[in-house]
DNA sequence: CATGAATGAGTCTTCATTCAT
DNA sequence: GATGAATGAAGACTCATTCAT
């Protein structure tokens, strides 16, 4: 089940590998187009360009524009999403503190690694849809972190679902000052440190005192 | 002097009467837009027409349409700024938790104030232009908090201003999801109260233990 | 009696001494501009604020932009028609070869002297009224000329009007051509030489052979 | 390599048959309006409308405005300074009566043929890049008949670069007269007369007596 | 008379989308 | 299926001209 509108859907699940190797370009050609010109000079044709195949071709596997961009809004979320899952499936058992750690420490390489597309990727939103994709990638995540506040051996929390969201929210926001800086090397370390603190700080002030 | 490059310098300043009612019926005509609309959607001509003005006389005011939206977003974002201000000049002396409550509550009251342009803003961020100006009303709102936490009676910090610039980016996040959300009544209050535990859970976290 | 349509007919004489101070401020205006900014940079604002006069009394003295140009095109054409006339009314009674020869000089010296505005005139004969106006000057010239080659003392022309009129298109072109190259001072004295041989050399090949 | 900066260069060469008649369409068109209305009247959605095709189409092919009128300027430069070479190739060796005859014939032929355009081409030099092209025709055209001069078996000239400048100069005046006042029949071969007289008149008092 | 704010028709130009080949 | 020429709606912006103050 989809997220999105029927509009936003691509068009067809490409099975053959050459098909597969269309949309792999296509998607490739827009994330190099969307860091290159930004999100309005993201043209079907320069995508299709720069993927090396016709504009019609693109049609063949997106509806329209907002799909293709879309389907790259939902494969970003996906690989970060996927990054806090995994932290969040390692670390069961551990103490709040090793837990903060290990998200912030999850969360930050993997923005880190896509730090172009990810800042590219955020007036995508706006899109008709694209809120949709953001939601949905959101609750995964916090889905993940919810698990992962519940399975803390030396804590407990009233409403972890709240304090996930929350949590999240304040990972994001600092993150993005970064990224928009540029995400220079000597400030990334310093940026991973306090928002140790912060997850630290704040799950210790919002759990249930015992 | 202003942040932005000449370019996104507003044309004339309106001295009669009758252009500033002009301009005023602009910038209004320009939010309802954008609320409506979004970013992609707020073309010069839509505005004019909202405005019961003719495009000829947006012209006359703003030298493009970058110029127009960056106006809306300065102004914004002197609006937020300046709360954030105020709220840090009312409370110096205070002690940590207390100055913590005072800048969520500003924040999130002068964020709730202008919600909707607020959140149709942010997109602007990505025109020529706009991330100095996001860049400026940052700074203020850094310096202010930066100065409220020096002014702290019973806390000191090692880096203030990193501390603040991290702070500033975790509050920023989960009200853009709040507003995203749709700015609930039901959910402002719980928010306020998790920010209230985020702010004073990473402070002390933060501070120089004595 | 003038040779434009109505439509091209200053508003009103103004003999008042303010409005000739106004007409002749706009007449520099439209010069400079012209030739700063080409025929179709000069817009009536621009034109207007470099007079230093508003718009609206830029109306009230032409009609209309065209009628602007027009006057500026006339104003021109005046002068050189009259360096020419005058030359020929010095030089009656003289040989054919000093005829010749003081004709180059004037024809030379008169668009030299406007040369950067004589340039940009030339656009304006595509204007509607415009090559009725560069027509007349023309005429006049010729009818000057033919006035030269009848007093000559040593020669006689058998349609002297139409050796006016090819003589003063043989001048006209190379003329053109050095203004357009931008009239370095070096090479006006070689022209005028090679123009005089022209005028020479064809006025002996057309006249009557005794 | 082209004279023309990089602005006025087509923007891609038509290799399809359908695209080769769409091109054809467009200069055709563009032609007819400059003719009809002038260069100023020479709208892209009007050249595109005439042309039978969409504005887009004519984007396809032309990087902007001036590049198709840049277009149009060029090919009929090429078409007269052709026109000249030949009647210089044809002429080797001859005298110098003969050589002045056939350049008149060839030039007056040329412009003859392509009356209406000629006239109107005029006022595209005033583009960005259009004295460059015209400056390179007469460029050709004066290296031919210098070939031309320096060919002739019975004269000698000092300075033949200058003696072709100012000759063509002197042809191109009376020529653009007769186009201007619609190149009567009646007048053509008076004319042609003339401009043989003088261009005879001219080089024999030009070159050096032997 | 002067002013200059307002007007809006008219330009150029782009780009998502289609469809004949 | 692939191609890329053609489309045309829509956007940004200009500027001659008018008219209320």
């Amino acid at each position: 089940m989809s997220v999105l509108p029927d509009t936003l859907q691509a068009r067809k699940q490409p099975l053959q590998s050459r098909s597969r190797a269309t949309v792999e370009a296509i998607r490739e050609a827009s994330i190099q187009v969307l860091i290159a010109h930004g999100l309005a000079g993201t043209t079907t044709t320069r995508v299709a360009e720069r993927a090396g195949v016709s504009v019609g071709s693109l049609y063949q596997y997106y509806r329209n524009r907002s799909t293709m961009l879309a389907a790259l809004l939902e494969w970003h979320l996906d690989t970060v999403a996927s990054a806090v899952e995994d932290a969040g499936a390692r670390k069961r058992g551990a103490t709040l503190d090793e837990t903060a750690d290990a998200l912030i420490e999850a969360f930050v390489a993997a923005k880190l690694e896509h730090a172009d597309i990810s800042l590219a990727l955020y007036g995508i939103a706006e899109m008709h849809g694209g809120a949709a994709l953001l939601l949905a990638g959101r609750t995964r995540m916090e889905a993940a972190m919810t698990a992962m506040l519940g399975s803390v051996r030396d804590a407990r929390f009233a409403d972890a679902t709240q304090v996930s969201a929350i949590l999240l929210g304040a990972m994001v926001g600092p993150m993005c000052d970064l990224l928009n800086a540029g995400a220079p090397r000597a400030r990334v370390a310093p940026l991973r440190a306090q928002l140790t603190l912060l997850a630290r700080g704040y799950l210790h002030a919002a759990k249930v005192t015992p």
